[in-house]
DNA sequence: AACTCATGTTAGTTTTTCTTACATGGAATT
DNA sequence: AATTCCATGTAAGAAAAACTAACATGAGTT
C-alpha cells in the first residue's frame, strides 16, 4: 500500500504548481528561464514539476518577496548546495558584496511586502 | 520547507496516472465508470487524481491481476470502508457468498497471471 | 528622462484530454 | 458450437491546457 512517490519524479502540470505555489504560469516560466528551477519536459515539451521543483519556487516567491532579486536568489541557491568548501571562482569577497547588496534593497522593500500564506488555502 | 501534500489533493493529470500505475486511459476510464474512483475535474473538465486515488488504482490493478472482478472490487472496497459492522442492506452470507466465487475464479485465473512490479520503474 | 526588472497580456500553435462509438479476444453460459 | 459478457483496444472529432514569442507596463534606479 501506498505508492513510494519521490520528490524528485516529475508528476504535476503547471497548472497544478501554479496552484500550490500561487504563481502564475508567467512567474514559473520566467524563474525557469533564469535557471531556479529545470522541470523536466514531456515528449511533447509539455513542463512536468516535481514536489522539489514546487519546495523550490515557494523559497523563490519568499525571496522576491523579501526583496531578493534572480540574481542574489541564484547566488543564495548556489550557496546551499556547497555549503562545506566556498566554491573559489566567485571570490568570497565578492559574494560577501553581492550578498550584502540584496540585503540591502530587501530592507527598503519590506515595508511593502505582506506576508502571505503557504499551501492552507489547498487545506479545503 | 516541504509544502505539505495531503493525499486527497488532486494534483495529478491521466498521463501522470498512467506512469504511476501502469495502466492505460482507457482502464483508468473504465474504472471510474464503474465508481471505483471518483477523480476530481477541473474547471475544463480534465480529471484530476490525487494521491489516494494512485493507491486506489494499483489495488485495483492488483485484484484484477488476481481475477477478481468490478463488482468484487466494489464490494471488497465498501468492506474495507465499513470494517466495523457489516451493513445488512447486502446480507452477510450474500457477500459470503460473492467473495466466495470471486475466489474460485482467481485461482482458475492465477496460473496466467504474471505479477508485475511497482512504481520502481520510476526511480531513474 | 531613460533603463531595468519582474510580470501582464495577447496571438497563434501544438499537445493532451475528453466523450462516444465500434472492435476484439478470452471466459462463461447456453 | 454459438452466444454473451467483460475488460480493454482503437479511432474520430472536439475542447482544454500548455507552449513560444512578442510587445506592454509600472515601480524603482541611474
Amino acid at each position: 500500500m501506498s505508492s513510494e512517490i519521490r520528490r524528485t519524479m516529475p508528476l504535476l502540470p503547471i497548472s497544478t504548481v501554479m496552484q500550490l505555489t500561487d504563481l502564475t504560469a508567467r512567474q514559473i516560466r520566467y524563474y525557469e528561464e533564469h535557471d531556479l528551477i529545470q522541470p523536466h519536459r514531456t515528449e511533447g515539451n509539455r513542463r512536468m514539476f516535481s514536489l522539489n521543483d514546487v519546495d523550490t519556487l515557494l523559497e523563490i516567491k519568499d525571496m522576491l518577496e523579501q526583496g531578493v532579486n534572480m540574481v542574489g536568489i541564484k547566488k543564495l541557491f548556489e550557496m546551499k548546495k556547497v555549503p562545506q568548501v566556498q566554491s573559489k571562482d566567485i571570490t568570497d569577497s565578492e559574494l560577501r558584496r553581492i550578498l550584502r547588496e540584496e540585503m540591502q534593497q530587501a530592507q527598503r522593500m519590506q515595508k511593502s511586502s505582506i506576508r502571505q500564506g503557504d499551501l492552507s488555502r489547498f487545506y479545503q
